[in-house]
DNA sequence: ACCCAGGCGGGCG
DNA sequence: CGCCCGCATGGG
């Protein structure tokens, strides 16, 4: 197991695996030490913050460890940049000040797929739970000993049944299918180059991905800053910012937000969402 | 016991 | 279109 120290900036990595994006998801947090570990493409990795300016980066293959890491955590944003942008009210100006250095994080487009096709009614912890089940599971030994996130071929071929097993509830059925039309061609990696519009399109027609999910898959699966999924923790957070408390359509909220952040919506949406949940709402 | 969770699909008016 | 409902399961 090699080391490695990295410089860092405007980055904290606990508000960051806190915030329940896809590498939360399979990844662990220890609470003693604080280093976060993940499996990145059958190669585990162990993160541990030494300093606001430094992390620690650990791995076997530690040149693949350190560049995932890079583009995972999206290291080549410019933080300071983004807050101009979002950081134009009370509330958004609390929750930079209170998380920062918390990123967006850049993850494969199926793994984040799978994850937030579990996520539709569902809660975090149980979202965790499932993927834990299925890595278990369905995910293969790779070569450092570690098993690694299951293919679309290992899930479509389990059985409704033992996907089941997993306490996948009603998104079994999704489940299956999705993976089915990956396994069957649809390379879901080769949207990467592809604009916002043609990557929610796209996800769209997969069974069990509305608006929301795929929203959250374009946002942290391809990086589309521009993408704003609005789930009942962001919807209740903007009623009570911008809409006086009062119940208010999915599709008002999209408008009353674009443009309103230059862009980084998918950033203002994670300070929204993280801080609104967090703090019970009540800033 | 009861309620809720990073919503979606289907059916209705 | 918009609205409303059911939905599997585990934790608070």
């Amino acid at each position: 197991m090699r080391s490695m120290e990295m410089r860092v900036n405007t980055f904290n990595l606990v508000h960051t695996f806190q915030s329940a994006q896809p590498v939360t998801f399979f990844g662990s947090l220890d609470g003693n030490s604080g280093a976060v570990s993940y499996v990145s493409s059958g190669n585990p990795v162990r993160v541990t913050q030494l300093s606001p300016g430094i992390v620690r980066i650990e791995s076997p293959d530690l040149e693949a460890a350190a560049s995932d890491f890079r583009e995972r955590f999206r290291m080549s944003d410019d933080m300071r940049r983004i807050y101009e942008d979002i950081a134009i009210d009370q509330f958004m100006r609390d929750a930079v000040r209170k998380y920062s250095g918390l990123r967006l994080t850049l993850n494969d487009p199926w793994e984040t797929t799978v994850v937030f096709v579990l996520s539709q009614f569902n809660n975090i912890k149980r979202i965790r739970l499932i993927t834990s089940r299925l890595i278990d599971r369905f995910g293969e030994e790779s070569a450092h000993g570690v098993k690694s996130f299951p293919t679309p071929e290992a899930l479509s071929r389990a059985t409704i049944a033992e996907l089941n097993e997993c306490g996948m509830g009603f998104r079994s059925r999704y489940m299956k299918a999705v993976a089915g039309t990956c396994a069957d061609g649809l390379d879901l990696g080769r949207y990467r180059g592809k604009d916002y519009a043609a990557v929610k399109g796209m996800l769209m027609e997969l069974p069990g991905i509305g608006d929301k999910v795929a929203d959250c898959i374009a946002l942290m699966g391809y990086g589309k800053l521009e993408a704003f999924p609005i789930d009942t923790w962001v919807k209740r957070t903007l009623e009570r910012l911008y809409f006086n408390g009062k119940s208010t359509g999915i599709k008002r909220l999209h408008e009353s937000v674009s443009g309103k952040w230059g862009g980084m919506q998918g950033y203002a949406q994670l300070y929204l969402y993280h801080h609104g949940r967090i703090d019970g709402n009540e800033a």
